[in-house]
RNA sequence: GCCGGAAUAGCUCAGUCGGUAGAGCGACUGAUUCGUAAUCAGUAGGUCCGCGGUUCGAUUCCGCGUUCCGGCACCA
């Protein structure tokens, strides 16, 4: 007798051992023939295994997210099938889902070509046609490597011979194709379904290593139901328009050209834009006790060599020659600048914690193929910050500058930010001892913050430990924006001391700590997060006053001279179109206010207020008008005090 | 940096099986003075990314380079 608990509370009695499909068809037929897969007790099990004892039972199907990552799943391997049976010489790597799809890496002398994605796929829906049964097998480890040696697959044969000891080799068998796979996997490849679709060819390293070999990667999508696949390409779709290169143009805020591989011409709206950022973000340091300085931005190449960057990051260094035939290094960080602010005058432990401000311009060589619009540059500005303290005042201060973090971000429409915690990397300086203290000190103000965050072993900067602030792009991409980094090692490296109170010179702490990270970047997330849709008081351009005839030109002169002296940014359209002309203009560059004026307002003084999206005008009286949206267009830190 | 792809008018793109190119939008000029998301007509605009090679002739074919795009690796 074997009795299973179903979810909602149910016990069913079975004479012997069961299956998730007997267990799905004793429910009803049409769950049967939904079943992907069965959860035993919380753990996900092929639906066809016998369950022996007694257990809470689940059936997965594609409604749910383990059932769509089923799919994925399955798709992956469906995918590896059809290559093997279209390009037998091809080796299988690994196939894991991800995020909305999943991926195969292949080993293989000759790329795929887009063609071949459009046979592949075709391939892929034959096999689900075939409606193959997929049955697990338990293979012994030796035997497996062999075989998939004799069939010429060594990479498969490297995977199963570095599985522990003690661990079960689970081979799953779909019509020709035979693969290493932990599963579970669907009954039959039927359950696929049809939405799914081969979405592009990339390069990938054998083991995310880039000593190893690279494979060629093909990536898919695979959803519960065509509704679902067409939604999700739509949404693509959707990202792409908000994709911040394509806005920087539509908006022109900037662009890019061959002479400057990664490094940005602002054109009038988009500095617009980047000042507005940094006068806020100029105020809201200054009330929180920084002092902002400006140090230069080439120094000479000794001064990189003792504090530790000509060796640990010479390789993204710029460096220049002056015809004395001195060589200088373009700073790739501010952190020796403000030390050298720091040593000017004797410091005393009454000075800590000392905070230095920069705005700082910095280079860096990024590698050619990691440049990517504003987010991946070669001149970038870091709204960098040193804060000099004492050993006790290490966690108090990372606490201080992470919350200034979340505020800032809060005040940008940016609520979901993920933390992440980066300890010591291979390539660093300082000895373990000080990385324990530095690591330990970080973790506890981590710790007090009581935030989420994920471990990032191994990815802290050379000189400490640092906290990492992500946030996500239109497409789902990750970048590292805001940092919070403790540094036991540079202040030594370069001589800075301060006078405790017991008289002894000691070394200060320094913590290095950007918000934004790189305005650039910081810049072009702002861009996708609003789809150009910028809230008032950040918009380059407030209001575009637009005129109905030209009766009305003196007065929308005036309007605009009222509106500059109140302080907003605005325009005058006075050109000989038509409104409706004028609006559309001014509504596809997403400008957020149009006044418009023709004989009527003139006459009576008013303005009709227009607001982007909206259908609706209000007629108000220029003073109203001006008093309104001067107040509308205050920023956060204005409405705060 | 690595793998793959791309580069034609300001933008989006078509095209030439090798005989020096075209559309829509935009720009400009003129007409129109118009009430809330595209008024009409006309005109101009191209080193077909760069450098070599093959060829009578290269924007087209080949090689090298540059930049960009999608990934990987690297990173703010």
């Amino acid at each position: 007798m074997v009795n299973i608990k179903l979810p909602d509370g149910s016990v069913r009695s079975f004479e012997g051992p069961v299956t998730g499909t007997d267990v799905a068809a004793d429910i009803s037929r049409s769950l049967a023939k939904a079943a992907l897969a069965v959860k035993v007790d919380g753990v996900l099990k092929d639906v066809y295994l016998p369950i022996e004892h007694d257990a809470t039972v689940e059936i997965v199907t594609a409604k749910m997210p383990e059932g769509v990552d089923l799919l994925r799943h399955d798709a992956a391997h469906i995918l590896a099938e059809a290559v093997k049976e279209l390009f037998p010489e091809t080796q299988v790597t690994i196939g894991p889902t991800i995020e909305n799809g999943f991926y195969y890496d292949f080993s293989r002398e000759e790329p795929f070509t887009p063609d071949d994605l459009v046979v592949i796929e075709a391939r892929m829906r034959e096999i689900v046609a075939r409606d193959e049964e997929i049955r697990r097998e338990v293979w012994d480890r030796e035997e497996a490597v062999e075989f998939f040696k004799s069939q010429g697959e060594f990479y498969k044969a490297e995977i199963i011979a570095s599985i522990p000891d003690g661990e079960e080799v689970g081979l799953y068998r779909q019509g020709g194709f035979i693969d290493l796979c932990r599963g579970p996997h669907l009954p039959s490849t039927g359950k696929l379904g049809n939405a799914f679709k081969l979405m592009s060819l990339a390069g990938a390293y054998w083991r995310g290593d880039s000593n190893n070999e690279m494979l060629r990667r093909i990536y898919g999508t695979a959803w519960a139901n065509e509704k679902d696949l067409k939604d999700y390409l739509q949404r693509l779709e959707e990202a792409e328009k908000r994709d911040h290169r394509r806005l920087g143009r539509e908006l022109d805020l900037f662009h890019l050209q061959e002479e400057g591989p990664g490094a940005v011409f602002w054109h009038p709206h988009g500095w617009t834009l980047f000042q507005q950022m940094i006068d806020y973000m100029r105020r809201k340091q200054i009330q929180a006790g920084y002092q902002e300085v400006n140090t230069p931005e080439i120094l000479d190449r000794s001064l990189w060599q003792k504090s530790g960057h000509a060796e640990k990051f010479g390789e993204n260094m710029y460096l220049t020659q002056t015809p004395d035939e001195r060589v200088f290094a373009v700073k790739p960080m501010n952190c020796p600048g403000h030390i050298q602010v720091f040593k000017q005058g004797i410091k005393s432990y009454r000075d800590l914690p000392f905070y230095l401000a920069e705005f700082g311009k910095v280079h860096r060589y990024e590698p050619s193929g990691a440049l990517h619009g504003l987010m991946r540059v070669r001149a970038f500005t870091q709204d960098d910050a040193h804060i000099f303290c004492t050993d006790e005042q290490i966690t108090e201060e990372c606490l201080k500058a992470s919350r200034l973090i979340h505020q800032i971000y809060h005040d940008f429409g940016f609520d979901e930010v993920r933390v992440k915690y980066a300890d010591r990397p291979e390539q660093r300086v300082g000895s373990d001892e000080v990385w324990d203290h530095a690591e330990a000190a970080l973790l506890k103000a981590l710790n007090e913050m009581q935030v989420e965050y994920e471990l990032n072993p191994g990815e802290g900067a050379f000189y400490g430990p640092k906290l990492e602030f992500v946030l996500r792009d239109a497409i789902g991409r990750d970048w590292q924006c805001g940092t919070v980094q403790v540094d036991l090692n540079m202040p030594g490296r370069l001589g800075a001391t301060y006078v405790d109170a017991d008289g002894e010179r000691k070394t200060p702490v320094m913590i290095h700590r950007a918000l934004f990270g790189s305005l650039e970047r910081f810049c072009g997330i702002l861009i996708e997060h609003y789809a150009g849709h910028f809230p008032l008081w950040l918009a380059p351009l407030q209001v575009v006053v637009a005129t109905i005839t030209d009766e009305a030109d003196d007065y929308a002169r005036e309007v605009q001279a009222v509106l500059t002296r109140a302080g907003l940014r605005s325009e005058l359209d006075l050109r000989n179109e038509k409104i409706s002309y004028k609006i559309r203009e001014h509504s596809v560059t997403k400008v957020p206010l149009i006044l418009v004026v023709g004989r009527r307002e003139a006459e009576e003084r008013t303005v009709a207020l227009r607001r982007l999206g909206g259908k609706a005008q209000e007629i108000l009286s220029l003073d109203d008008a001006v008093a309104a949206l001067t107040d509308e267009a205050r920023s956060p830190l204005e409405r705060a005090a």
